[in-house]
DNA sequence: CGGGACTTTGACTATTCTCAAATTCTGTGG
DNA sequence: CCACAGAATTTGAGAATAGTCAAAGTCCCG
């Protein structure tokens, strides 16, 4: 992977009252009093594709919304082997590890050009004291982790390479642009898959030749979806 | 699998005011106050092995915690493979979906005689309005359960068969006996690891064979711990 | 003692990995 | 606009690994 350099662009102060995707983030049930309460600021930030948004074992003060772009959450085994644990995409949160603990336990990494807003976690527990609409949206957040987690053992890390890649496909085409979606390196879907570089393109390759995928562009990949849809769901 | 019928028994309300493990356990933050106004009854009950805890789908009221054996939740893809999601013992906290969700989300089955504690779900919520040190104590539950998750991701399901079988066999040997443990069938153990029947228990004789490992009497798995870490941390 | 459920083993097949070499893509500087 | 270097992807061939199907062998209980 070419080295980026770890970079950032800060973009203003976030105005969470107007947010675009505010009925879907963390404050959504948060009344207009409670966001006057928030006199610490919360920032909107852009980090180009292959940048670092933190490191394992970096000082975890900040919690991370997602408004665009696309974010992948990497663990280390001793020798070495990195498997990438998640992806996050538009309204997620992550960083939660911030509320617990003192170091985040995975290295951030944008895989797409990617917008975040930031968080102090001390004004989300400033928060938490009055509001305890916050806590159960905060719990919802969890649940929904722990839900792509599972997921992403039964999907992704399950069955051969074709159905991981399969299904991997039909999840990135959830969001409904016709079965379009925007692909990372190979290099990532294997480390997403639990496969080898060279097994995630053979299997891409197939799948085209196939015709239940194109490609009209690098990492633009085109979906059947029904037809795909039926290759797992058998 | 031999069919287990459904089956538990109750062993009477719990004292979780002289739980032998609640300094462990969820209320270990509360105060004796907070006991007092527990009005609604938790349970004790136990499951033998194989005894379905709840399945997929029934409605979410309770949340259970485990007392002493073993528990495993298991999820299912479309075309009906299994797959063991996470597995759960003493002290860990599970069902935690039924404060977020109204049906459980997993299969929850004794993998060994297992006592849980049973608690209404509302019992949590009506001391949740009260006591925010609950809430710290919840979210750090879910966060425990989540870094498991990240944790099966790394170790259970990634690398050869013979690497998932080490890092399985070292983390049940954690509690440390120096490196007994108590292991379940090879059906379960292939369903956690993403391997088949077969191929776990070829994996198993094969470290028997190697002397990294020994089956005194069936499922009793005496580990050299040392030797087996080696295999792995290279 | 017998039968059912698990486990182990074997032989064969299929899949995936490894290592290496070609090919394509991308961004930079001439 | 083109040439070129570095990076990423694709492809190939052979080796290693895991899966499949089938047949013993064990264990456990009634």
């Amino acid at each position: 992977m070419k080295h980026v350099a770890l970079s950032e662009a800060w973009t203003g102060v976030a105005d969470c009252k107007n947010c675009t995707i505010r009925n879907a983030v963390l404050f959504a049930g948060l009344k207009e009093t409670d966001f006057d309460a928030l006199h610490r600021p919360i920032d909107q930030i852009v980090y180009p594709a292959g940048a670092q948004i933190y490191g394992t074992g970096d000082e975890a003060k900040t919690l991370f919304t997602v408004r665009s772009g696309l974010v992948k959450l990497t663990q280390y085994l001793p020798d070495g082997t990195q498997r990438i644990v998640r992806l996050l995409h538009q309204t997620d949160l992550f960083g939660l590890e911030a509320l617990i603990e003192d170091a985040y336990p995975h290295t951030a990494t944008a895989l797409h050009d990617t917008e975040l807003c930031r968080l102090p976690v001390d004004v989300v527990r400033d928060l938490s004291r009055a509001s305890s609409g916050l806590y159960h949206e905060l719990m919802a957040r969890w649940h929904r982790a722990l839900s792509s987690a599972d997921r992403w053992i039964t999907e992704f890390s399950t069955g051969s390479s074709r159905d991981r890649v399969v299904r991997l496909l039909l999840w990135l085409s959830e969001p409904e642009d016709g079965g379009r979606c925007a692909l990372f390196s190979r290099e990532d879907l294997g480390a997403v898959l639990g496969l080898t570089t060279e097994t995630a393109s053979r299997t891409m390759a197939e799948l085209k030749r196939h015709g239940f995928i194109s490609e009209p562009k690098p990492n633009q990949i085109v979906c059947d979806t029904v037809r795909l849809r039926r290759l797992v769901d058998g």
